[in-house]
DNA sequence: GGGGAATACGAGCAATAGCTCATATTATAG
DNA sequence: CTATAATATGAGCTATTGCTCGTATTCCCC
């Protein structure tokens, strides 16, 4: 029987040393992830990596799943506090404004770590977190139904709830191709294009 | 250093009693990566799997990253298969029928195996198979782009090689997603639906 | 049917993985 | 200052991984 890989952390740290290793640790992993891929991260490898001994690891995660879910989650809160205040900024301002500010997040949230972002994407299935992440999209989701709904005046879609995942499926879509297949930074000029015409598209299916 | 991962078969196949060995070694790939997932496909459970010897699988392959390498081949090659006629046959057609058409292939194209799919897209970045992926992807940008430029008359966007990236990757993001997220099979309405939807979506981007 | 080429086999080795546990060090409360 | 809890250490065990290589089998052609 496989055994099923656990993601919690052991123990939460109570001190400030300890604290410390936990980050050090998260940290390492990050950088390792992104440095040499999933399969070069062992947890020998992020322990000294850490600077920490491999006993400590362990001490505080059951093994390198945990790790890259606690590395996954790091980046998730990275995002909504970018994506939510926007949410919130946006919430009386018409459908055409609102979507390109959506658009604009979109991309900056990709462009705050994209090598990461990428290995994450790739790996979130296997670390047992599927649901957690699959809960995160669902909030944008809601997020972006909510919003649609305060505006349905403006909209000609038959189906909330399908235009709600049509757009937002695009948007995310549209902000991780682009980010991820240029690998040097997006000119300004290409991402104002981009919200441009992302826009364009999203708006006009909308309304 | 780090080794890099030959992806490339050792040697081809003479008689067919190899061939039935290298076809039996890419299906149990294929099996243990959509059962089991990439880390557990190590190449001694690949030959057993495949019930064949160890030593026969390195008489073939490299290693493990080239057996994934020809399944993302296998896979890659079904899809043109689907891919390939669609573009031939709305050659002459309009672009609201032709992207219909299309729509309709790339969700055809995501339900062939769509667990198998999954697992492969997440795994690609690490083959080494990126060049040749990003290849087969540029392949569908540069025949929607022709096809593109020989209905511009048609067409109210200023640059063609941006709307060709955003249908493309909006088609293929809403396809991917909405086979994937829905484990079981779609039913038939849901799918004529959200041909229908991406349809609107993106011609009325176009035109 | 004889002989060389192609194919198949699998024991087994070196490297590395994940992980534990007995021990040492540091912090904190009384 | 002392006792106890919290934290840190790393040698080292077991299982697994990737892989080789000497040997056995099968095929094919003359």
């Amino acid at each position: 029987m496989a055994r099923k890989p656990l993601t919690k952390p052991r123990k939460a740290a109570a001190q400030d040393r300890s604290r410390a290793t936990v980050d050090a640790l998260v940290e390492a992993t990050a950088r390792i992830l992104v440095k040499e891929g999933f399969d070069k991260a062992s947890t020998n490898r992020i322990a000294e990596q850490a600077g920490v001994s491999i006993g400590s690891l362990y001490q505080y995660y059951p093994g390198k799943e945990a790790l890259v879910a606690a590395v996954i989650d790091r980046h998730n809160e990275e995002i909504m506090r970018l994506v939510l205040p926007a949410f919130a900024e946006i919430d009386m301002l018409p459908v055409e404004i609102g979507v390109r500010r959506l658009v604009a997040v979109a991309i900056e949230a990709h462009r705050i770590d994209p090598r990461l972002h990428s290995v994450l994407a790739e790996q979130i299935p296997r670390t047992g977190r599927l649901a957690d992440v699959e809960a995160f999209g669902r909030q944008t989701y809601a997020l972006f139904r909510t919003y649609l709904a305060a505006h349905s005046d403006e909209l000609r879609v038959a189906d909330l709830d399908m235009a709600a995942f049509v757009a937002v499926t695009t948007i995310e879509a549209l902000a991780h191709t682009a980010v991820l297949s240029s690998q040097k930074m997006l000119p300004d000029q290409t991402v104002r294009t981009l919200v441009d015409e992302t826009t364009r598209l999203v708006v006009g299916y909308l309304t």
